[in-house]
DNA sequence: ACGCGGCTTTGATCGGTGTCAATCGATCGG
DNA sequence: CCGATCGATTGACACCGATCAAAGCCGCGT
């Protein structure tokens, strides 16, 4: 297998501050790889041996305890990075929610191309204090909101980043009819809840129109400014 | 005031990578700051004016609601980065949990200083990647640990973290006995609990054996391995 | 010593969310 | 078309942790 020109190319959010060489660099390093929905890319305490960038699908990043309650920690769309750069082993498991292509560097190789190369490196610390950021707000979520609240923010959450990623194809401004990436139980373990909380908040929601639920994983949303002001 | 030497200095972590000149120019740009318990730094959604880097003391990051509802997404210790470089605002306000002192930057001084000194991007990154997994794996306690799982879990984390961040005597290996930076209300704020909760799962242990608990803020872990198997 | 105020503990009760179980509904293969 | 299967929904009930309220403890200033 050849090395995966387009992986690169593809993703304008890595190769800004990298020129062209370095581009064909990075090249060399990596390889497109397919994932199908429910396969698993890296386990949770495995040797952190691979990093990829997601070319295409969504992701979930899990850990789980050992009695098996999951929490989903993050979830990655296109031109996220994955896998644990620096760092001994992956503190959590990355899944395939959807079909996914994805550009997989070993960590050795990308570590070392990384290193050599500061535009890469910045483009990197950038988008991981951005998910950081997101992951405080998650935990404000988690923490501290009520079920209904969870649902709400979750919902225009969703809408926002299937929007921005070009999961859907609205590119401007959040979506109001979206295909979640997401089964109820996936959902629940976002949200810290119960398949059957999410379930009935859901379809309280739906008889309160303040959303449409035209098929199992589809959702539209019906009237924003309630949904804006139960999510806190 | 002049530049702040001894912050950079005393701070090695922050340093290895960097040269002497480059040392020097860091100094250049930082100011000491003490901030006394309970004086916050920055204010959620403040435009991010400030960087820091902490000498010495222990401060929260905290997320608030509107209806005052408060959670605490992160906790900086000694040779900790607060603040948001790269970013426009502040997504949480920090708030000395005890007197500390500090080596403040002007954010846009800070940037600019780091995109041109790429050992200090290393560094800045390898430490945010790790920030990112501590959180996350709070994300799991949060979203699916029970009360006495919670308290069980916080209480080891302190015993490693004040033990290798230098906030209690004893250097090597976790310690048996420390002060907490925190309230009561503290601790719930940690983990998604109320005080009251917090409070009864503290007498618990104590009346178990698990604990000793000397002084308000005082914990001395009696039994270590229940505490472990507690925390799931 | 005394009283005051803050934080913490303890008690009684309530409600939200989890749990367990049954039903429903859509998809798929025969 | 029909049964099998898997996910989602709905219902009944229990329990954990929140809420409300009172008392305890400790430090502090007078």
């Amino acid at each position: 297998m050849s090395s995966c020109e387009t992986c690169v190319v593809r993703n304008r959010a890595i190769c800004a501050g990298l020129d062209n060489q370095e581009i064909n660099a990075l090249n060399a390093i990596g390889r497109r790889r397919n994932v199908s929905a429910g396969e698993p890319l890296i386990w949770e305490d495995d040797d952190s041996l691979l990093v990829a960038n997601v070319i295409e699908g969504v992701l979930k990043l899990t850990t789980s305890t050992e009695d098996g309650r999951e929490q989903i920690v993050g979830v990655a769309y296109p031109s996220d990075f994955i896998g644990r750069p620096f760092g001994q082993t992956s503190k959590a498991s990355v899944v395939a929610l959807t079909d996914a292509r994805v550009c997989v560097f070993s960590r050795n190789d990308f570590d070392r191309f990384a290193r050599s190369h500061p535009g890469l490196e910045h483009k990197l610390l950038e988008r991981t204090l951005a998910e950081l950021d997101r992951t405080r707000s998650w935990m404000m979520l988690l923490g501290r909101k009520t079920a209904p609240e969870k649902i709400a923010t979750f919902l225009l959450e969703m809408s926002e980043r299937l929007a921005e990623t070009g999961c859907t194809p609205i590119t401007r401004g959040p979506a109001t009819r979206f295909t979640l990436p997401f089964s109820r139980q996936q959902v629940a373990d976002v949200l810290g809840l119960t398949i059957e909380t999410v379930s009935r908040q859901f379809t309280k929601l739906k008889n309160e129109g303040v959303i449409d639920l035209p098929a199992r994983r589809d959702v539209e949303i019906l009237d924003r400014p309630s949904l804006v002001s139960l999510a806190g």
